[in-house]
DNA sequence: TTGACTGCAAATTGTTTGCATCATG
DNA sequence: CATGATGCAAACAATTTGCAGTCAA
């Protein structure tokens, strides 16, 4: 997972898309590969490396270099919702960020836009531009808040 | 780094107040325990375990958790600016909230207050209580988005 | 003296690198 | 059949845990 700051790809919305761009560059396409970019594009959002290589009975390796390769082609790209791994996910797809609760690890999603007006305020502060799709919102959601504020315990799954 | 949210604690101003909150417990005052804590007292910012651990020849394990401790006691908090270590700062300090550019890893501090309308933004929108101060807000500064338009380039620190 | 602390070794998690082997184009 | 891709071993960084020895109150 490198962080480099990544130039802005043109993304894929097929697997016969992104397939194609590797074959351009003379690319191979590996059973490996095949399963991951599949498992990708069934995923219903964003997963981690371990998680595929498990899933997918593929060695970690291959599965963190085959993640870099499309992230690099602009295929994928990976969010970090606090600690622990970072999770990849098409980049064809809907954009999205991060609200990530501290207290029961919920995670919000909100479409793109949706923070804009967070952003053009940081932005008109601070003369700094946010990006939430790659480093989640940490903080409190409002379930927890209610909670702590002495309304009744829920369940927290962790 | 025990992530935990963490029970908001009364915190300690001065190295004897800190001092004295162990003693109440029966904790005990060893060398190496005073030694991390001059030396956060004695830093300008949030530092690593492992800074701590080399620049005061002390076991990173006994620096973890000796930090862990302060933390629980309320003497210290960390911050995550991105990937890498987590920094240690004293808790009774200037509550500060941070930028982190992903370009060129700068740090913007912001005090706290300053992102108020931000927090209340997410608040109203999403009934979400954002905290920057454990997690810093990611993106980019204003010099590498003038960098990024075109203007002359900078040397960049890593 | 005694149990709170220490350092050291070792395990853990997430990820990267080196290398010999394998298989796709 | 060339070389890109694989798995495996090993190294990595940031932590955490276990344990026997040490030292502060």
């Amino acid at each position: 997972m490198t962080e480099a700051p990544q130039t802005p790809a043109l993304h894929f919305d097929t697997i016969d898309q992104a397939i194609e761009a590797m074959r351009e560059r003379g690319l191979r396409l590996s059973t490996a590969r095949r399963l991951v970019l599949d498992a990708l594009f069934a995923a219903d959002g964003p997963v981690s490396a371990q998680q595929l290589s498990r899933e997918l009975a593929i060695d970690p390796t291959s599965v963190y270099r085959n993640l870099e390769l499309f992230e690099r082609l602009g295929v994928v790209r990976h969010v970090h919702l606090a600690h622990g791994a970072g999770l990849y996910d098409l980049a064809g797809r809907q954009q999205c960020e991060y609200l990530y609760c501290e207290h029961c690890s919920s995670v919000t999603t909100v479409d793109v836009g949706q923070l804009d007006p967070v952003r053009h305020l940081i932005k008109t502060q601070f003369g700094f531009d946010a990006r939430f799709a790659h480093f989640a919102i940490v903080g409190t959601c409002r379930r927890c808040a209610r909670r702590a504020r002495g309304g009744k315990r829920i369940a927290v799954t962790r």
